[in-house]
DNA sequence: GATACCATGTAAAGCGTTACATGATTGG
DNA sequence: CCAATCATGTAACGCTTTACATGGTATC
């Protein structure tokens, strides 16, 4: 249940519609959680239901409404309940090192395909992070400043420090999978260079 | 749908039962994909139900049976099929980046405790890796040697560099996420020398 | 005969993806 | 008035987890 954990994390911040946390969400807080807004917008009625969340209604022009949730006292409880519980790691599923892995039953071209299409997502990635790092480095991000906003002046080195040690450990994630997927195009070229057949070849 | 292609992947090296398959899932293949056996037995069902797997049904002692799925020609080519399709890069979910970020809301105790699992969860997988890829190196793995000796000589080369390739992924992500973990123990242990209180503190 | 292992299932609940669906507001 | 954006939902389907469940075989 952390689609729960991530809401109010956001909620942490400052209160907003569900509409702002699928923004959120698409954005480049999607490298490290993400849902679309068919699974936002239930959860969120279910969290008002539990009594995690409180809820004003607001208008929005003549005719429409929006519905503005803030994290109230049982919100934060259950918070931080759960940051404090110890997460237990479980099994990965890695599908681009599945497939990787038994890249002999492919072609040169559809491997290669793949393993450039990893350098993209991951170089993507990278760029985003470091711009993330530097934003938060020079509080630069609207949210994190609204956070500190309303939390005691001794805190703010640690809420700036933690989320730095993320945003960190996401470059030096993106950092290693450019170099893996560099080093798979380079085995791709070694072997078709040395004229090894693959079985998925015509 | 990536357990079938990861139940296919692992049949084309021999044919076999599927608690042997569950007791891979639960070996050091576990890192890069797994499954509960309530997910592996249901699932073998409909890979023979839609024609991918044949199987031949064993006895095992008096009375016992047991069911040994191998992989056919439709099989493999929906396996090779998959392989040479690109596999999008979806959003990911990181719980433990996610819970970093909002370590202020937690504890010294318990955000130091959640990074030293983390650091003991991916040393052990170092450990595993870097065995592994040493037994593969050696053709000490007995579903590489099945695996080898049902092909050609020529592909070889190809079958054992592409698993290695994936082994050294993997050694390369355990490194990584040791190094963050010690990142993340050394600013708790400079925050807290320094005496910044953190929201979740008694 | 007890224990560990072999072997295979079902079922409920939760989580995630994709598609379908609607309507108001804002700015050019 | 048209397009982009704001705003919020439902539904079907599929995947994953957890729990419940059963019985044979091999070895000491």
């Amino acid at each position: 249940m952390s689609l729960r954990h991530a809401l109010l994390a956001m909620l942490t911040a400052e209160p907003m519609t569900g509409y702002e946390l699928v923004k959120y969400f698409d954005g480049s807080v999607a490298y490290v959680w993400s849902a679309p807004h068919s699974q936002i917008y239930p959860e969120l009625r279910r969290m008002e239901r539990d009594g995690l969340v409180d809820v004003e209604i607001v208008p929005r022009g003549e005719h429409a409404k929006k519905r503005i949730y803030s994290i109230n006292e049982a919100g934060l409880e259950e918070f931080q309940r759960w940051i404090r519980e110890l997460t237990p790691y479980q099994p990965e599923r890695d599908v681009y090192r599945l497939k990787a892995a038994h890249f002999e039953q492919s072609t040169y071209e559809a491997a290669r395909r793949q393993m450039q299409e990893h350098l993209n997502h991951y170089t993507r990635a990278l760029q985003i992070w470091k711009q993330v790092l530097d934003d938060v480095d020079n509080r630069r991000v609207s949210l994190l400043r609204e956070r500190l906003a309303q939390r005691p002046q001794e805190e703010h080195e640690a809420i700036v420090a933690f989320r730095k040690l993320t945003f960190r450990g996401q470059i030096a994630k993106a950092r290693m999978e450019i170099q893996w997927a560099k080093e798979g195009l380079a085995l791709l070229d070694e072997l078709e260079s040395k004229g090894v057949p693959l079985r998925g070849e015509p």
